[in-house]
DNA sequence: ATCAGATCAATTGTATACAAATGATTGGCA
DNA sequence: TGCCAATCATTTGTATACAATTGATCTGAT
């Protein structure tokens, strides 16, 4: 691991966190604080003032400014500046339509390619959802049992485009989470018993039925979106 | 735009023509050096002996590389350094998949969403191609059929995820044009042939039939998959 | 002759320097 | 008071410097 060298200061410690290089670091540190809402849409992110704020030198900031253009949580502007995006009703749709696309594909190939060590990755999922006791951990554990789907299609790109999407689906449910005070329990419930159709149809081993997995499962969304539409503005 | 200030060398040409900054310059020339083979696969590709050979400095050339790998045309191991990627009959089996989905989501919804416009811009494509006199034309404007349909669907998600394969599938066809010494007219003809039917079933407006068109553009790739399936190394 | 270790070269990761461009601020004038 | 211009600060694009690491080459001993 490479150290500074000309400059000792110390470095946050969420930065250097097990990562290889600081620019990883800071790309996780920066989706965080986007996905968090702790940086707001449409906030402008510098170079300096983010370098000299994490005790790095613009460099890693910059590498990481570019992975999270790709992802979707950053854009730039003509001029080169940098802000975070701002998604609107119109960008819900979208990841929504995205979304559904990947995930009848990975049902369907998951339903043709499970082991028995993938069938009891999800049901251990499910099981640490049961007793999970914050949204943001049903939340997590959410993302983790559609990795793992993502995983059981065996095919490199579709889960790389996948977690392309990632970023912006988290960052959604997010805005979700904060919009919408819901009760922890019933939501838990409701995901537990969604993600054990899922498994139960997956373990069928019928790639339709399978498939359509994940038109259920994001019928919430899509009643939220429709709901949603008419108003059309950022959200 | 920004002249160099200490170093008056002259720039390559091909890295500075019509480009905002000398990294989309580099992305562009690389990119290009990758698919027309000049560059091999496995090919290493260090930062200071590209910067040299393209009359730059190393940043841009590390921009072009982090977004390069994206595209999945460089892979970075796990010492840093990068290499041009090698693909295998099964990554070619996953870009076709990959496709296919995309394409089929697409071509759904280009049908639902078409203008006179759309439709227009899609007849002088196939026109243009009926005139084409080379057989990298004839793909050029292959790539630039289907971009027009990705447009169609209205999504720039979508669109994006399309641009990200869209580099492979361009590696992928062109390793196929090397391979295979086909007659220009016969190939030609085909394709008319088979962006004529995607029209004619775009302009129905029936999403499900559009939707089957992917399929049946990608059957003769799938053919030849099946075909050099057995053979599992690298191409 | 072959293998291990040491020396050397090439390469990356990171920081910093500097010029051009863009944006902000202030001062002067109508 | 309101507006325009000039000055100043900030920010990006690009280049370069330097340390650490990795890979390559060469030497020597068994």
């Amino acid at each position: 691991m490479a150290m500074i060298q000309t400059k000792p200061a110390l470095r946050n410690s969420s930065v250097t966190e097990s990562r290889r290089t600081l620019a990883d670091g800071v790309i996780k540190r920066i989706r965080q604080e986007i996905i968090s809402g702790w940086l707001a849409p449409g906030t402008m992110v510098a170079e300096i003032p983010t370098a000299q704020r994490l005790n790095v030198s613009r460099v890693p900031v910059r590498e990481a400014m570019i992975v999270l253009e790709h992802d979707g949580l950053l854009e730039f502007e003509e001029n080169g500046r940098c802000r975070v995006r701002t998604l609107t009703a119109r960008d819900f749709a979208e990841i929504y339509s995205v979304r559904l696309m990947l995930e009848t594909a990975a049902f369907r190939l998951a339903a043709l390619n499970h082991t028995d060590a993938d069938l009891k990755s999800l049901r251990d999922c499910i099981r640490k959802m049961e007793r999970a006791r914050s949204l943001s951990r049903v939340t997590l554990l959410d993302i983790e049992f559609h990795d793992r789907i993502m995983e059981m299609s065996r095919q490199s790109r579709l889960m790389y485009l996948w977690q392309i999407m990632r970023s912006q689906i988290r960052l959604f449910t997010a805005i979700l989470q904060r919009e919408i005070s819901s009760v922890i329990t019933s939501v838990r419930d409701v995901s537990v018993e969604a993600h054990l159709k899922c498994l139960r149809d997956v373990e069928s081993g019928a790639p339709e039925r399978a498939g359509q997995c994940a038109i259920e499962h994001l019928e919430p969304w899509s009643k939220w979106l429709k709901a949603t539409r008419s108003e059309g503005g950022a959200i």
